[in-house]
DNA sequence: CTGCAGACCGACCGGTCGGTCGGTATCTGA
DNA sequence: TCAGATACCGACCGACCGGTCGGTCTGCAG
């Protein structure tokens, strides 16, 4: 039971941390602020974790955890390339947009902070999503033209930066009672891509 | 004369400036920071700028006009919507990629810290390229299907966006020693965009 | 030669930051 | 019941932050 409790703490830390991180930035807010938050000191914070580098490099962990369990685990199941790809557009726009999700933002956004050491360990992740587009763009663009001897305008890796950007660009810009919501995002971005892949 | 030298000072500030906030980030560089690498005192800094925040603004602000300058004002020259837009693609890719204008990545990264009215500045003059980003998508699409009575699967907002994140999420990733560089990357996201807004 | 203005210095200010620490309240398992 | 572990408090630290200020140096106009 103790040790449910103690990481039933931390994950409330952390949510709480990454929703002030997002909202304010990680500069711009204290341990003070974030232990306020919690209506807990300091101090008190301290006993949880060992730093503030500690906190927002688990949030951005986390956030890793989450790409992983809610976009690239799905999507491996999908055995259709072309399906295989829409699903990841989807689930990766819905991972972006999701507001349960504030570690994502925080993730793409705070990379500056954190020591070498550990970006270290979250960028050699962010590579593999990379590869793992990169791979699937491939595939599909095989597939599409299996017997044609035409080769793609648009490579793969382009491909894949260019959907990336797309995606993570859109907690920039994205509000939510504005007129382009969720919902026509998805088919629109989706189509972008296929048509520009394709082409 | 004495104004000429006035502001050049003043520019090379903020040219340093620039790029120490673009390397280390705005919050993490200290003013003494900024006055150490001008071989000046923090004292001496102070005398040019009010505050850190208008160097910030004065940055950004000229990252505006820079985009201004370098990519809509040569663009709006350019009669068909098609060419036009392929003119603005690889313009905002090179302004984006100068390492000489280090304005630009730290106006796409560092919007957090400014105060409200300052930021509100900034953020009329990028919804201004929005515009005219998403007219002239809907201009191209027009053109290309005119007599078609088809509609277009991607709105001209949506695709401005996504065209928004592909190049301003560059900086993220982009190594110059890389296998994708400019040279290539200003093609390809051409042929991604226009297969995509044509489909 | 003089006097003034702009450029600049460096000591200094109040405040805040991340982080520490000694102590206390609370809970748990034996 | 009681000992020890865990959770937490709040005062505190040194460093550093953005910003100020009195004063000095220098170059130019009259």
């Amino acid at each position: 039971m103790a040790r449910e409790t103690v990481l039933d703490s931390r994950q409330e830390i952390l949510r709480t941390a990454a929703r002030l991180f997002q909202q304010r930035g990680y500069d711009a807010t204290s341990m003070n602020d974030v232990a306020a938050a919690l209506k807990l000191s300091k101090g008190g914070l301290y006993h949880h974790f060992q730093s503030k580098d500690e906190i927002l490099f688990e949030i951005m962990n986390h956030a890793m955890e989450i790409t992983e369990e809610r976009v690239l685990n799905p999507v491996r199941g999908v055995p259709d390339p072309e399906q295989r790809l829409r699903a990841l557009i989807r689930l990766h726009i819905e991972v972006v947009l999701s507001p349960r999700d504030r570690e994502i933002t925080v993730m793409l956004h705070e990379n500056h902070p954190l020591p070498p050491s550990l970006r270290k360990r979250i960028n050699a992740r962010k590579k593999d999503y990379v590869h793992f587009l990169e791979n699937l763009m491939g595939e599909v663009q095989n597939k599409s033209r299996h017997g044609q001897h035409t080769k793609a305008k648009v490579s793969p890796r382009a491909a894949a930066f260019a959907l990336l950007g797309m995606i993570n660009w859109i907690y920039q810009w994205y509000k939510p009672e504005g007129d382009l919501q969720a919902q026509n995002l998805i088919p629109q971005f989706t189509e972008l891509i296929f048509g520009g892949i394709l082409a």
